[in-house]
DNA sequence: GTGAACACTATTTTT
DNA sequence: TAGTGTTCAC
């Protein structure tokens, strides 16, 4: 074969070894993508596999077209008949198709909606426990399959957990009554549907006996137990990822699943890609020295065959100011001198804040730029506006999207009526759209009642419009956009707030992304349900289907789109520097970057100082953003930033002292020594003060607190020391004998007997003591 | 029910 | 700084 010829030794180890479980520790830049194809087009070419029975999971949308993008050249029309996605849009898939058909997925906005509407309804003290704090406490607690009931028995029994686990009982309640799943239940539902439903396990097990990851670093708790729970029957898992990358722990991903796994799979085949083909010796000899800091890691170094190239250049600027004048003078250097084009350029940060200053000078200076992050395309209010009307408008009885738009534009229905709604939509059983509709019927509605009429007669006019199927897709959200007002809301706050956002132009790229979409998914012979019994499956669970009327695009667009997150495009070829932060550039590769701000406080931030653990995701991160320069690294710091509206005077990131010397040339300020802290003493202490109010206030706050005393309750045994049989104290339960111990990454699920009484308890966090001491 | 004035707070964010 | 949430007078 050969596509062979063009791989390393370690790369063809990985394309060929098919047969049993393989674990790639892909480094940076060491050419994961290409062994992934390739290997899916050896099996596909050399084995004859056929490519039905083949999974690919990813963790975007993006990386998951880019697969089947790339696989399509190598082996063209097959490439369709393989099984490529996310692993929520393949799991909503099998739940779709399993469980219930209709089920809304709700996105994390409208997550931490429901969890304040919880709140409410349980009545959590609102000054004591967050909203955004309860959610991931909920999350967190499904990324461990922590049921409501035991939430406690799970995390503590403190005054927040106590709480939280009451809001995220009644949270699931308010799901199950609007039938809809965040993307924690997605996963979570899927394992409890394999677990429960044998037959569609088996089901997927036969269907799939290869089965590939990607990013496997960033997989959580239920994702590594659904893709065991698949593998398990054929085992011909491959996995690829690399721990040093792991930089998403904060939203329940587990770096040590994937160091790990070679116990899951002790006869597995590990296969280490180490060449680095992306960048120059100095840039991998800064990322290794960076990176040997950390000890929670499997061992291994990039290397390169190619020269050591330019020293990386460390900038001391004065101020914020200075950076930015310091990065936009270096751009324009580098482009004149013919070295980039500004598409090959990257600035990027650890926190979005940090784009101001780099924005107004780029703006200033005329160099083609593109801000990536912030506020994501379906998170706008006005889309999601939208969204809820066409959601209304598809079902009446979608309570949420009822709630949004009540009152959107204005049209005089306040909280007041919304609670009387709401009443009377429970204690009747009826959808709150249903009461609006019937208000004649209730005198507690008449004050409102003319106004409720009118907006219900709206949604069933557009309903009309749409069974019509007198307009295509993208006309009949347009006639909604229109209809409905918001156009004529969104153009009068611009012209009344000159907005810098625009959010008509938002609205009139919906209307592109929705004729794109209807191109993609309309058949115009009537056509028989890809869902029928029997239907290819492998096909299903990636082909989301077509149909041929407005009300059918409209259903599947619908379906969809809380989990398509396109709209930015990285891909597009336009020539522009390109900022975002890090945790965005992962993934992708610049000849020129730009690190902004790396100082104490920000990179690492302050609020990573505190523990080891998240010291070392942010030292990953460094070696992330490292890593993404093929040819030129610039380093920025500044003695003085504005940030959040504070001057604040940081040291240099103690990341960059970890780089060796010889490797930087440094200047700008105190160019002699680099690292160390220059500033003069008098200076430092007097702006000390300022540049610690967030650190010192985030030291105060609770959630410091009980990370603080999380630590100190680490005094018990940890998940590997516990063993079956082991007799045990716990706090609360006093004595007991361990029943079980089920591994699940870092931690472990223990069941243990209390005396005749049986728990099932989280060992890092249980605090459970040997008997004895 | 609305909107203006005020208070608060601020990593990272694949789905 | 800036964006969002809350309060209170109309």
């Amino acid at each position: 074969m050969e596509l062979l010829d063009t791989l390393n030794k370690e790369q063809r180890d990985a394309v060929t070894h098919i047969d049993g479980p393989l674990l790639i520790l892909a480094g940076a830049g060491s050419g994961k993508t290409r062994v992934i194809t390739y290997r899916i087009a050896y099996m596909v070419q050399e084995k004859n596999i056929s490519p039905k029975e083949i999974l690919a999971i990813t963790f975007t949308n993006k990386a998951a077209g880019e697969m089947r993008e790339r696989l399509e050249g190598l082996v063209g029309y097959r490439s369709k008949y393989m099984a490529c996605g996310t692993f929520h849009s393949i799991f909503a898939r099998i739940l779709r198709k399993h469980l219930d058909p209709n089920f809304a997925i709700i996105d994390s906005d409208d997550q931490e909606k429901l969890v304040k509407q919880a709140m409410k309804d349980v009545n959590a003290p609102t000054d004591k426990i967050k909203p955004s704090m309860a959610k991931s406490m909920i999350s967190n607690a499904k990324n461990h399959m922590v049921e409501p009931n035991q939430f406690c028995m799970s995390f503590g029994r403190d005054f927040i957990s106590q709480h939280v686990e009451k809001i995220y009982a009644r949270y699931n309640e308010i799901l199950k009554a609007n039938n809809a799943m965040d993307f924690d239940d997605i996963l979570v539902n899927t394992v409890k549907l394999f677990e429960q439903r044998h037959d569609v396990l088996e089901f997927y097990q036969e269907q799939y006996k290869y089965i590939m990851v990607d990013e496997y670093q960033d997989t959580n708790m239920p994702q590594y137990r659904a893709v065991m729970l698949l593998a398990s029957r054929y085992r011909n898992i491959c996995v690829v990822g690399d721990d040093d990358q792991s930089i998403y722990a904060f939203r329940g991903a587990n770096v040590q699943l994937i160091l790990d796994f070679e116990k899951d799979f002790p006869d597995c085949c590990v296969v280490k890609l180490e060449e680095n083909y992306r960048s120059t010796g100095n840039i991998l000899k800064a990322a290794n020295s960076i990176i040997a800091n950390n000890s929670h890691r499997t061992s291994k170094a990039l290397r390169t065959s190619g020269g050591d190239g330019d020293k990386i250049i460390l900038m001391n600027a004065d101020s914020g100011i200075g950076e930015a004048r310091y990065v936009v003078d270096t751009i324009n250097m580098l482009v004149k001198k013919g070295k980039c084009k500004y598409s090959d350029i990257a600035i990027l940060y650890r926190v979005n804040a940090m784009s101001r200053n780099i924005d107004k000078a780029l703006h200033n200076s005329g160099i083609p730029f593109r801000v990536y992050g912030g506020m994501r395309f379906f998170d706008r209010k006005e889309i999601k506006d939208v969204l809820a009307y066409l959601r209304l408008i598809n079902d009446d009885g979608d309570n949420l999207a009822f709630e949004r738009i009540i009152n959107v534009p204005r049209r005089g229905i306040g909280d007041t009526t919304l609670e009387k709604i709401r009443l009377i939509g429970t204690q009747e059983g009826m959808s709150l759209f249903e009461v609006a509709r019937n208000c004649d019927m209730y005198p507690d509605l008449s004050r409102s009642a003319s106004k409720l009429a009118e907006f219900t007669e709206l949604i069933l006019r557009m309903r009309e419009m749409l069974l019509s199927d007198t307009m295509n897709f993208a006309e009949f959200v347009d006639y909604v956009e229109n209809e409905s007002g918001i156009i004529e809301e969104c153009i009068e706050e611009r012209t009344k707030k000159g907005e810098i956002v625009d959010r008509v132009e938002n609205l009139k790229e919906l209307l592109s992304e929705a004729a794109d979409f209807e191109k993609a998914h309309r058949t115009e012979a009537p056509e028989e349900t890809s869902s029928e019994e029997g239907g290819d499956a492998a096909a299903d669970l990636f082909d989301i289907g077509s149909a041929d009327t407005t009300d059918g695009i409209l259903k599947l667009y619908l379906d969809n789109a809380a989990l398509y997150t396109e709209g930015d495009n990285f891909d597009d070829n336009d020539d522009f520097v390109r900022l975002m932060t890090v945790h965005s550039a992962k993934g992708l590769e610049f000849k020129a970057v730009f690190l902004i701000g790396v100082e104490e406080g920000i990179f690492p931030g302050y609020r990573s100082i505190a523990s080891e653990a998240d010291l070392e995701e942010e030292r990953r991160l460094m070696y992330v953003a490292v890593t993404r320069a093929k040819r030129y690294l610039f380093i920025v710091v500044a003695q003085q930033r504005m940030l959040y509206g504070q001057t604040q005077c940081n040291k240099p990131s103690r990341f960059v002292s970890e780089i060796d010397k010889d490797l930087l040339y440094a200047m700008g300020l105190s160019r002699a020594q680099p690292a160390a802290s220059q500033i003069d003493a008098s200076r430092m202490s007097a702006n000390t003060a300022i540049s610690e109010t967030l650190a010192d206030k985030y030291k105060k706050s609770s959630v410091f607190r009980a990370n603080a005393a999380k630590k100190e309750n680490k005094v018990g045994l940890r998940a590997d020391q516990i063993k079956k049989g082991m007799k045990v104290v716990h706090d609360r339960f006093g004595e007991g004998v361990v029943l079980s111990v089920e591994p699940t990454g870092g931690d472990a699920l223990v069941s243990v007997d209390f005396d005749g009484m049986r728990k099932n308890l989280l060992a890092n966090s249980a605090g459970l003591k040997p008997l004895g001491l």
